[in-house]
DNA sequence: CATTAAATGCACTTTCATTGCATATTATTT
DNA sequence: AAATAATATGCAATGAAAGTGCATTTAATG
């Protein structure tokens, strides 16, 4: 068993040739994918199997989705010892206007957010939208 | 000319019975609405009307977007004064993850968030999940 | 009142998300 | 290693939400 398979095997993900090529594909990419972007990567695959696959990675804390305001779900890949279901965890999201991209900022956790009495927080999200690195040139 | 047909012209909105209607209907709603529950508010109505409707208050900053992760756009009224597209007036919204309303939290702004270098900061989009006062009981 | 410009209604089209079921593949048990 | 059980996959639909083109109606303007 290399890497993956023992990745797969200790979050109880059976091995199949399809979930380790999407799993390499996610690897490779280094901003949130698509379920399109991924039905584009894998032309010939089903798009029901790649659908069930990401959702698979997700319930699995694989990859964590990303609600960028563009409409449309993203997922990218969860660092090692990423928890995105524990507070303290959570990173903000960089969308770029521009290329459209969006990305995960994991250096950069999301400050203390205050709320008014009576409500309870369970979860944050936080995206800034603006020009990327790669597009300001800079 | 009452209040609201002088600030739809204001902002150069034609007054049509329609617009008016939907207008009032958000002002009595206190939290972010979706076009569905446009729509089962005025069965009668065309669905494409009422989209073009809250597209036209969106542009004439009459309600702004939201985004509060389930996926689907909501909208609410702007409050006198909002400046939706000012940075400084970025306020958070609340999406109850129980009845699954969401409300903005106008009184409370967004902190200032750090980016990297060369990334250039226009619009941030923060959503706090959990329960709402009403659900939580208190 | 006539003209012009914009709003509405209807019929589609697109895109993304999701499900049911038969078949194939993987894991488990004997 | 073969048989069995459990899960994954492929195919065919369905559903929900967003968006567009065009003819008709309605509102604003001179």
């Amino acid at each position: 068993m290399n890497e993956i398979e023992k990745l797969f095997a200790s979050k109880d993900i059976r091995i199949t040739a399809m979930r380790l090529l999407i799993y390499k594909f996610l690897v490779q990419k280094e901003t949130a994918v698509t379920l399109s972007d991924i039905e584009n990567a894998f032309e010939r695959a089903d798009r029901t199997t790649l659908y069930r696959t990401i959702k698979t990675f997700e319930e699995k804390a694989i990859v964590h989705q990303i609600d960028d305001g563009t409409g449309i779900t993203k997922y990218a890949l969860c660092e090692q010892g990423c928890n995105c279901e524990i507070e303290t965890d959570l990173h903000l999201h960089f969308h770029c206007n521009n290329c459209n991209e969006t990305v995960c900022l994991t250096e950069y956790k999301i400050p203390h957010i205050n709320i008014p009495e009576g409500y309870m927080a369970e979860d944050v999200n936080l995206v800034v939208k603006g020009i990327c690195e790669k597009c300001s040139g800079h």
